[in-house]
DNA sequence: GCGGACCCTTCACATCGGGGAAACACGTTT
DNA sequence: AAACGTGTTTCCCCGATGTGAAGGGTCCGC
């Protein structure tokens, strides 16, 4: 829906409610009473306080910073194509063509392919930088990788 | 709030909307539009499903990655193709040969087919993987393989 | 009851290719 | 100049897979 990752209130005066709304978002017909209002706020703050912090979702900013409960690391222009590419799906084994895809997108313009090797070099030098927020990269042999939360940080 | 685990939609004539509800609960305000009161009923199903579906029976995704419960293990190429046989006829047995032909589905062009007991020693890996996922293999003798549920996962 | 035919389980090797790491090269930024 | 970002090469380890040998159980005919 909202591609951010901060709570939303939709105000809806006509047409259709919106169903496909995730757990940060909520939608109130208006004009609504004040107090309605606030009240489908609280909620939504209560739900985007995380009960548990290993809950929370790592989250990368537009200026390079990837967060991730109270600690962050910036990364380089090619590894935040890299982990955006990690975090679009979550729990889920993101394919080393998909990396290549995300982390060099003019490739076919003239650009030469990366070497074999090249992705895994960057993927070394992201793994020396993620602990800083406890993260990691897990492989999947054959298949690609994952990003998942360092087990220590549990 | 409530105390069942089914999702319940209040409906709020007068007085302050509710804050505490849960994921599974929500509120609105009476009377109200069919379509609203549709629309928020849909998003509690939306809500209350999600967890249902990969949880009671084993998803291998396509990415190689077998799902049960909260719990996941990556297997081989290989050994998605026995699972995945294993899968397609649940709660029966399955044969050693549609196994094999699971497993090594070009055997016959110039592929010289698996020794007797490679498919055994594939089984023995698969066995040590699977309690990952409160999962085994039984032997049934002379007739082929079946999956189940650890026992000690019920 | 006994020996053997079968069937299955494990273990020890051997091979092959994917992936990890370190080191080097070069162009860009600061 | 120093630091950083990125591409490459090279060497090494380990997972994936196939196979043979050893061992244990079960069932059947004698």
């Amino acid at each position: 829906m909202l591609a951010s990752q901060q709570p939303h209130l939709l105000l809806v005066e006509s047409g259709p409610p919106p169903v496909d709304v995730t757990l940060i978002e909520d939608w109130i017909r208006i004009p609504a009473p004040a107090v309605d209002i606030e009240a489908r706020l609280e909620l939504l703050r209560r739900r985007s306080i995380p009960a548990q912090p290993s809950r929370l979702t790592p989250f990368l900013g537009a200026d390079g910073i990837l967060r991730f409960g109270d600690d962050w690391v910036s990364l380089s222009p090619l590894e935040v194509r890299l982990v955006s590419a990690l975090l679009a799906r979550p729990d889920a084994v993101v394919t080393r063509q998909a990396l290549i895809d995300s982390g060099w997108p003019q490739v076919g313009e003239g650009r030469p392919n990366p070497r074999r090797n090249t992705l895994d070099a960057h993927m070394v030098r992201l793994r020396q930088r993620l602990p800083a927020v406890g993260l990691t990269v897990r492989t999947i042999r054959s298949r690609g990788y994952m990003l998942e939360q360092l087990a220590a940080s549990l």
